[in-house]
DNA sequence: ACCGTATCTGCATCGAGTGCATTTTTGCAA
DNA sequence: TTGCAAAAATGCACTCGATGCAGATACGGT
């Protein structure tokens, strides 16, 4: 049951989203200004605060989301499952679970992470924290088999791969044809690369 | 021939590090302001955005030092060198380098990385930028061999699994009481670790 | 000693973020 | 409906990082 406070709570967090969104499409991240953002959705500068920490953490409002679909694919782990095996059905199901990330948001994210430093730190910070979590769920799914400090390695070396292979796909301005396609491919490509040594 | 300009202009670099260094330690990052840091060094609070472009950047001045290793071990080599054959070189080379880890600017700066969200940003960043750069010479070291999204899924696997493994070590002050004491000795460690799978 | 230039410095200003006290809104019971 | 406590919103003052600008100062070469 969502009261009323909930709802209405829900609906100025997503006008927040809404107009920073649209205020960095048209202005830029840098000259939009948190009292600019607040204007727009009818709320106190102040208030704005009480929903996003910073102005940064406004773009990454469901950052554990895929985290959670990570976590729940290592713990539907078979026993003949490797953890190998766990991290690229990890990977495939967030693929599946953030559907082409087609929102306006994660379209102005994607272009804002590679042009300002400030909310390249932030997603870096995340997929940090991610890693993380990550590699201590894969220690528990194998007890006494993998250490903290292997799993960390592990972790370090998939999540580096897919996205050192991203970051290179987006360095290269590449008409976009079939871009999905190559991507795709490429980033098995990269999951392979990552993991080659690791198969037993 | 040094200017004495240029002489004076070093010095007071220095001493805005040490005054700054000496600040975070003794009051916490958070605590300590870039104009105590100039008062400290008697210079004036406008003067310090001249020397360093943030409060942030004070920490990593020599930022590229490490990267020029990895890039000289990569341009070194030899015909029968496998990519992994490079980066698992400059890896270690990496790790022998680092022997001026001991000085006081390094340490605080490993404390702060852990703690405060701003330095591990900048932090993050700047390893991002490392990778970018060293799969690049990876590529020009291959050529026609290694495309450059295969090289940054490849550097980004190694790296990651570094600092994956890294991590995990830090987190764990509890096991290990005596590892906690040296920084590289738990930078070696997590390479081994991170590489094993690698070597053959 | 002189002058052009690099550097330093004070000052005003902006924007992010916080603490606090006050007001408004909501949930719930009488 | 009314009364009341909790939650949320708001205004205000303030700190701090960072930038632009103009004037003062120090340096290097002549």
């Amino acid at each position: 049951m969502t009261s009323l406070r909930e709802r209405k709570k829900e609906r100025t967090r997503q006008a927040l989203i809404d107009a920073a969104v649209e205020l960095f499409q048209r202005r830029g991240y840098d000259k939009t200004t948190v009292a600019d953002i607040a204007a727009a959705a009818d709320i106190a500068t102040r208030t704005f605060f009480g929903y996003f920490a910073s102005k940064e953490e406004l773009l990454f409002p469901e950052s554990d989301e895929r985290v959670r679909a990570a976590v729940k694919a290592i713990e539907e782990r078979k026993p003949e499952d490797t953890p190998a095996d766990l991290l690229l059905r990890a990977l495939h199901d967030v693929g599946e679970a953030s559907g082409e990330m087609v929102s306006p948001l994660a379209a102005v994210r994607v272009q804002l992470i590679q042009t300002v430093p400030a909310v390249r730190g932030r997603a870096l910070q995340l997929q940090l924290d991610a890693q993380r979590e990550i590699a201590g769920h894969l220690v528990a799914a194998f007890p006494g088999e993998l250490d903290r400090v292997t799993a960390g390695a592990l972790v370090g070396a998939f999540i580096g791969a897919v996205s050192g292979a991203l970051q290179a796909l987006m360095d290269n301005p590449t008409t976009n044809a079939n871009a999905n396609a190559n991507a795709r491919a490429d980033l098995r490509e990269a999951t392979a690369i990552a993991l080659r040594p690791w198969r037993r």
